[in-house]
DNA sequence: GCTCTACACCTAGTTATGCTAGGTATGGAA
DNA sequence: TTCCATACCTAGCATAACTAGGTGTAGAGC
């Protein structure tokens, strides 16, 4: 069973990830995490909006409101540059992370990853 | 940098697996899980202890005092078979996740696991 | 016209849990 | 007799994902 906390810590860097291809709005975001879990990460708005609050005041994100022809008002994330070598700080803390508890974890023989 | 957000909820499953090749008390735990993390976890008591409490109260440890020749009283937990049960449940859950974590990093290429 | 769904955003408050910081006590070494 | 490693405990803090509610637009179906 995969509960909500064992996403926390983790995030940011998924959202930042999300965001490495080009801007993108939240909703659009949203849509982007799930199919590149493969649906395992269905998140709720209220955890994703909340999380690009915080990068963007952390200076990791930027954004701007964007009104396309269709009308619907849509505010629209890009990476900054700090946002971008965040990125890459993430990525390493979670091999170095995901690792460790691979090892500690200890012998899962021919269990889950090859 | 590793946040200690990074570990919750996977915590458990950690104390679970370090009791797996037999019964110890929580100091040894904590060391156990420091060697077998290559000193990546090096948890504080105030972490550990608890976790033992509710993994105790939850059905999936069980506990009793012992008092060896040297002297000082000792707690010695041990995997009930419930235990046992949950630790391959949540094994599997560790694996279902990182795996959706490293797809949803996305391109690592060459950057942390082999 | 009216309802319903999908899109698109927001936030106050809850909850879970790892950690901090403090405490108790034994035994051996300096 | 002072200090450190061992060995246990707990109250309270901090963080962050989530719940549950809200606003508003656009298009489809009746």
């Amino acid at each position: 069973m995969l509960t909500p906390e064992m996403l926390k810590g983790h995030l940011d860097a998924i959202v930042l990830a999300a965001l490495e291809a080009g801007p993108a709005h939240g909703y659009a975001i949203i849509e982007t995490i799930k199919q590149r879990s493969a649906g395992t990460f269905d998140l709720p708005e209220g955890t994703v909006y909340p999380a690009l609050h915080r990068l963007e005041q952390a200076g990791l994100l930027s954004s701007a409101w964007t009104t396309p022809p269709s009308g619907r008002k849509r505010r629209v994330y890009s990476l900054t540059r700090t946002g971008t070598a965040a990125l890459g700080e993430r990525r390493k803390a979670w091999g170095r992370f995901s690792q460790a508890v691979d090892t500690a974890l200890g012998p899962v023989l021919g269990g889950g990853r090859a």
